[in-house]
DNA sequence: CACTTATATAAGGGTTCACTGATATAGTTG
DNA sequence: CAACTATATCAGTGAACCCTTATATAAGTG
């Protein structure tokens, strides 16, 4: 299954979204897409299912429980494939900038320690 | 259909990638895509429909041609979906860059992501 | 107008997906 | 071990999706 079809269902987003606040057992993400979306136990083990094994979350055991992470590696794909249409919103940052945002050479922030002259 | 729905067929994030080059033309792409992926021109065709009807692409008539291009709009919602993950890949970069690069103005654009109640 | 090219729509079929209820696994506790 | 809790899996069903062939629209050309 291709990452953007995992994300095309609504409750493995907010799934996702979820534990963006950090770790959450099988149980509490239960509890509040059922909540959410009127969906049984069954339904949400079976997205939690796709969401492992398509690399978006991790899961840890703790004793009865099973505590789900995200895993941000599908994501970062995700994003490096939207790099091709940043152009067409970002018109013209300049180099720097752009490239400090992809996170590629954090470590240049450090050496050149200038404010970014901002052209926005 | 949600923009991730949109993105999880191949056909279509190819026509996007080729879009993402510049406009081209109906025949130009089937012409492609017919050959990448050995489907018929109706089959491009509807995938052309469903880019158009979710604000992925635009077309303009030129004769008895369409030329079809890019419309970010939705690809730029979905960065901004990814912005609460980004930490998990951009250790910690100091909110100025950050600003800088996503562009001051998208963080105004939209925050807002439907969590449907669904009514069973 | 008849003909051709470029593109879109329609109808139908096969496959995939997401749900439900029932059941299985596994750890915890009496 | 038996009972309970937490979570996962199984089997089946209805809907959605993507493809195909056939056909429609529309613009250019003799």
């Amino acid at each position: 299954m291709h990452a953007f079809d995992v994300l095309g269902d609504p409750v493995r987003r907010r799934i996702l979204e979820l534990l963006a606040g950090g770790e959450m057992t099988s149980g509490a993400l239960c509890e509040v897409i059922g909540e959410e979306f009127g969906i049984s136990q069954p339904g949400v083990s079976q997205h939690l299912k796709v969401l492992r094994e398509n690399g978006f979350a991790t899961v840890r055991p703790e004793g009865t429980r099973r505590l789900y992470a995200v895993d941000a590696g599908p994501l970062q794909d995700i994003d490096a494939w939207l790099d091709r249409f940043r152009r067409f919103w970002t018109p013209h940052l300049d180099a720097l900038a752009t490239e400090l945002a992809r996170g590629k050479r954090a470590r240049r922030l450090r050496d050149a320690d200038e404010t970014p002259r901002s052209t926005p």
